[in-house]
DNA sequence: TAAATACTTGAATAGTTGTTTAAATGTTTG
DNA sequence: CAAACATTTAAACAACTATTCAAGTATTTA
């Protein structure tokens, strides 16, 4: 059981509070698998464009998610395999933890 | 790679939004061993009593920590196991994840 | 029971943030 | 080049949230 400093904290809770909006959280998931357009992602999420635009822009920033562009779309998935297999877990063990209620 | 539906989102997001503030992420850190007093959490973090009280009571609320009164003063403690190592897995997650920079 | 200790609660506030609407940018195709 | 497509950007706003300060509640002890 480790100390966890105000720096250390501050850095982890950035992470988590990207994670801690439905809207951004679906958009992760959604990434995790292969690359998807910014449009597709709009569209099978339900949500505005303009409004994922804004998401995967911190996203992108806080190196999560990764961009390239193809013709004139635009695709976005994970940075590595580290950031799936960590959001993939933190997920799995939220879901199991809740599901034993 | 499953399908992450709106409302699971809402529910995994609900949590990770509770970690996701550098204060919030520290309290429920110091209690992942040993129960600790209200009063010595605030000392050891250097937050305000009532600043860790509110947030004391969105843990608790969430079904993350627990409490206990002992005396005059109140313990604090993760609600179980699986907290616990839900918890401290995410953080060496990001931890290993960040490190590798 | 009065004082002291340990937390909690409520109100108030300054700062943040998710979302929308509208306009702008870059890319392809006729 | 102009029109259509895909995404971004900027401004604006309502809703939320972390924090502080002051007052309130419970528990012990002198």
């Amino acid at each position: 059981m480790e100390r966890l400093s105000g720096n250390d904290a501050l850095e982890l809770a950035e992470i988590f509070h990207l994670l801690g909006d439905a809207s951004r959280l679906r958009i992760v998931y959604a990434c995790l698998g292969d690359p998807v357009s910014a449009g597709a992602l709009a569209g099978s999420l339900g949500l505005s464009p303009s409004l994922v635009s804004h998401h995967l822009r911190l996203l992108k920033a806080a190196r999560i998610l990764i961009s390239e562009r193809r013709g004139r779309q635009i695709f976005y998935g994970a940075l590595d395999d580290h950031i799936r297999d960590m959001v993939q877990d933190m997920v799995v063990h939220i879901k199991e933890d809740r599901g034993a209620d």
